[in-house]
DNA sequence: TAGATTGTTAATCGATTAACAATC
DNA sequence: TAGATTGTTAATCGATTAACAATC
């Protein structure tokens, strides 16, 4: 669809790591290619949704066929951007950015933890991992010369929006937040929710009902 | 409404944690009512949206005048069924669940983590914040003992599947997942994925397009 | 009362799904 | 070729938003 210009729904975009993962894992088991049906059984997903999501960015089918898992996987890679790695500052860390920070090491995703920042001055000079605790007063420098554009922010919420500003003016273009608070960011930065207790309390709807 | 039955879209009931959290800031401010339009500029949601959600549970509102914000506060504790305790289990007590585990004790909300479980032996007896680590083999008995409904999986993903079947078997009714794979589980429990690195690659997308 | 704001209906918008011609 | 499955159009479904009568 060249030169189709068109606005894509988060909403398929957050499939995108979904269909990543399955795809991965059928390599994992050496299977060469996938039908949409059969994605739809395995992912509870409805075919013909999977394929629309798919055909946005491009014709990765074999009609008859279905698709080339290793070929597919390559292309939402890419459309995510994952094919070079993505460096990612952390700020806070207390028990959250601590685990997330060693959970970084064993993935292996695009996505790397490079610096993690916190505001409190016992906190500086910690090791976790590779990484040392860095003072707020480097951030900016950091984010600038590394050209990080993502960011986790895993503060205690009243921390939370002036290191978001802190963030945005150093140049950040997208922040995944633990902190329980909505976040005011401008429009250009994409801010994602992974609030624990928000999440809990939603389920908790299901609990009874 | 009074009878008037009716199914309640995921995406509503996903807001009132949101909605319940910036009302009890507002209780902090000690605010006393707040219009939709409010709501609606300080949450950038519209106001019609709020009122909308609102009215599927219940005339909460007074016209000319708003909402009362503890009353509303209330209210949405209630349909949420945050008005008891509602006890969790967490599975795997690696980084990011011993985290959680901290994290729950400085959390002032109904839901609250009461038991701690792991597959390998030499966590057993850990002890994190005033809980001990317990077997595997436990967990049936204690969901059951203490009619547990809500459980937190944070093992690895290799066991996640087995864990989450487990747990479905001993009565439980929502997971919240931060494994990253996609569980399978019979219709009537609600599964939330909180998978980190899927969150990342979502929001890689963003940062070139 | 006059002004403000609700609850709700109707209009709009957008996402999901069914259906099928194209084609491997 | 016949069977299978894509990419895409059209139909459906559901959620968001605008508008406004009801009323505090």
């Amino acid at each position: 669809m060249p030169g189709k210009m068109q606005r894509i729904p988060d909403v398929v975009i957050r499939r995108l790591p979904v269909y990543l993962r399955y795809l991965h894992q059928l390599q994992e088991y050496e299977v060469e290619t996938v039908s949409s049906q059969q994605m739809g059984v395995d992912l509870n997903l409805n075919p013909a949704q999977i394929r629309k999501d798919l055909s946005i960015f491009g014709d990765f089918g074999i009609k008859g066929m279905g698709y080339k898992v290793a070929e597919l996987a390559e292309q939402i890679s890419e459309i995510l951007g994952l094919n070079k790695e993505i460096p990612i500052v952390l700020v806070g860390v207390g028990n959250l950015g601590a685990a997330l920070c060693r959970y970084n090491r064993y993935q292996e995703s695009a996505t790397k933890i490079i610096g993690i920042f916190d505001g409190h001055p016992s906190k500086i000079g910690q090791q976790h991992g590779s990484l040392e605790v860095r003072p707020m007063e480097e951030l900016t420098e950091f984010v600038q010369q590394h050209k990080v554009k993502l960011a986790i922010l895993a503060t205690p919420p009243a921390a939370a929006q002036s290191v978001c500003d802190a963030l945005v003016a150093a140049g950040i273009k997208a922040i995944l937040n633990f902190a329980p608070l909505l976040l005011q960011a401008p429009p250009h930065v994409r801010v994602s929710n992974a609030d624990v207790t928000s999440e809990l309390q939603a389920l908790a709807y299901y609990l009874h009902g």
